[in-house]
DNA sequence: ATTGGCACTCAGAACAGGCGAGTGCCAGGC
DNA sequence: GCCTGGCACTCGCCTGTTCTGAGTGCCAAT
């Protein structure tokens, strides 16, 4: 009863707090509030949730200031998801609908999602591995240089062009490209290594063939972990709306954000498209330790792509970014997947 | 004679400033430079600096700081370029000989110029229109829907999928291919468009023939005008370094950065690969007005290939700045006329 | 368990005084 | 005619002081 009413002033601090950026005190707690109870006993409340580390003083007779013990407990029990309006539902439809290629679904995908919740928002093309092959095309472009282009089923066209250590046959070539579409059309991409190696390839002699599959084989893995990590931002410059308190935080943020392998790990864990996962303060990466991240995977849930997320400081609308995740991944994966 | 020295301490009040980022006063002038005359004499040469209008006094009884003119001034007649040291060259050619692709390149280039010049670097990919064609390859994924991938002089791949208006036969479809290559190998791709509609295409009927060449016309002129404008950005983090009045000048800045039309026009005349041009303050176009841009094109004198540029505070160190920006371009061009 | 009352704390605003870096001007010297 | 030392003046900023008010913890009463 009384533990409830302890819960409901928690998140009561939380949601003045991410509005005004000011400690809240016991009075206008109660006055923006319908607590039914006085000052003098929030107060009580608050000491409490203070012994037990989920709000803090930032000096003696301030108000109170959530931590990320607290905004934990908020995200996990204490708030509903905020559905976005309906008016909102239309404009990302229509604004996504409007892409052209996946290039440009991406790149929409990141403005929006940095435009509805104003903060910074991260989107990674869907993943390489996780994709299956659609089409494979081998070009020989001079007697020791190939191209190959590879296509996958989430419309994503990589290519590369390799140097080949001696001389190839355009029969040769031939047989490679009817081999290779033959044997990896609809295969994961994770297998290509693999799978490669294992073709039957016929070639004019023992040294064309070895020279081919080893090149075509290490050029393949090359594209997986390469392109795994392509990773595309926006909104950067919101950060600078809640960040009074400044170069020390904003500092290592952007560095974090320049940081490709730092940004991967955002998306570590978020493999469910169904699940929106929040990390707060220190459970982030290095450098990120005063953001919270909220990301979640797009695509099918059987076949999730890649991951989206957005970055902002801990003091953060979560039922709102929470929504607006959610509903863009569902919007991008379904897109991805009529295309 | 006295107007050699005023133009001296102008030097030397904006190699201060620089330095300190403190408005400077005769007395520590006099003292930091070999001017060989007192402070009072100094003081003259600063209020007739300040009725010219190259530095200002942020209040009464405090120091000088330049202007944006001061700076042009200074940029244009009182400095020279500060070559780099000869680790620091050899440092940057090792560092981007070790480049793999084109993408590696570029990727290089502009996280090397964002350390070297500690300012946020920016570098745009080699520009399509200003390549030429080096192969051409059309693939058939579908009976409805070619691949077209286009490769240039400069090692750029480009690919765009496009969906046919009608089907389309193999024979169509390799006529097509040899005929681009036959035509197109080694002609400049700002010509794509007109050569293309003016090709010698056999088809099985007008309609075939009407509808690829409109569809591939097309296609090439939206692959021209989708990737003039690949631009990289690198250093962003440093932008808090020398800011400390910060958000209202931080805002507009990452604001602008994120605006690929903006940061195009960055390169707008910088086409001659011998020369380096700044932009200080006011001459920015809008979003930039309180940064300073120095900028070139990289690429062969008579074949320059896109633009390369650092952005800073007007308070920077432009010897320095325009060293290392030429140093990198010219590497850049070299790389990439080996490849 | 809740509440009103009360004494206490402390950050931040407002004000005052002093310091010192810097200026402009002027009269004298090379 | 240009440079210089001297001098009076300005004014931002640092320091110390005071004051205010939002906020707290505790306690006795309901």
């Amino acid at each position: 009863m009384a533990d409830e009413r302890r819960l409901d002033v928690l998140r009561a601090i939380i949601e003045d707090y991410v509005s005004t950026n000011e400690p809240v005190g016991s009075k206008s707690l109660v006055e923006r509030h319908q607590l039914g109870v006085s000052p003098a006993t929030v107060r009580n409340d608050m000491a409490v949730l203070e012994e037990e580390g989920f709000i803090t003083q930032p000096h003696t007779s301030a108000g109170r200031v959530p931590t990320d013990k607290g905004y934990r407990l908020f995200v996990d029990r204490l708030s509903t998801v905020k559905p976005l309006s309906s008016p909102e539902r239309r404009a990302i439809q229509t604004f996504l609908e409007g892409a052209a290629d996946l290039d440009d679904v991406v790149l929409r995908t990141v403005k929006l999602l940095a435009q509805l919740t104003r903060q910074v928002a991260v989107v990674q093309y869907p993943s390489l591995s996780r994709s299956s092959v659609r089409h494979v095309e081998v070009v020989k472009l001079a007697h020791t240089r190939l191209l190959l282009v590879l296509i996958t089923d989430t419309g994503r066209v990589e290519q590369r062009v390799v140097e080949l250590p001696g001389p190839v046959s355009d029969a040769a070539v031939a047989d490679l490209r009817a081999t290779l579409n033959a044997h990896m059309t609809g295969r994961p991409l994770a297998d290509a290594g693999a799978l490669i190696l294992a073709l039957p390839l016929q070639a004019d002699s023992a040294e064309d063939r070895s020279v081919m599959t080893a090149v075509v084989a290490s050029m393949l893995e090359t594209l997986v972990e390469r392109f795994e990590d392509r990773i595309v931002l926006a909104g950067t410059a919101n950060l600078t709306r809640s960040a009074y308190d400044f170069p020390f935080t904003l500092r290592p943020v952007l560095e974090a954000l320049e940081e490709q392998v730092t940004l991967l790990k955002l998306f570590g864990e978020a493999v469910d498209p169904s699940r929106v996962s929040v990390r707060i303060g220190e459970e982030n990466p290095e450098g990120l330790t005063t953001t919270a991240v909220v990301s979640t995977a797009y695509g099918a849930q059987s076949r999730p792509l890649a991951g989206l997320a957005v970055l902002g400081p801990t003091r953060m609308d979560y039922p709102g970014a929470i929504g607006a995740v959610g509903a863009v991944a569902r919007y991008v994966g379904q897109i991805l997947a009529e295309g």
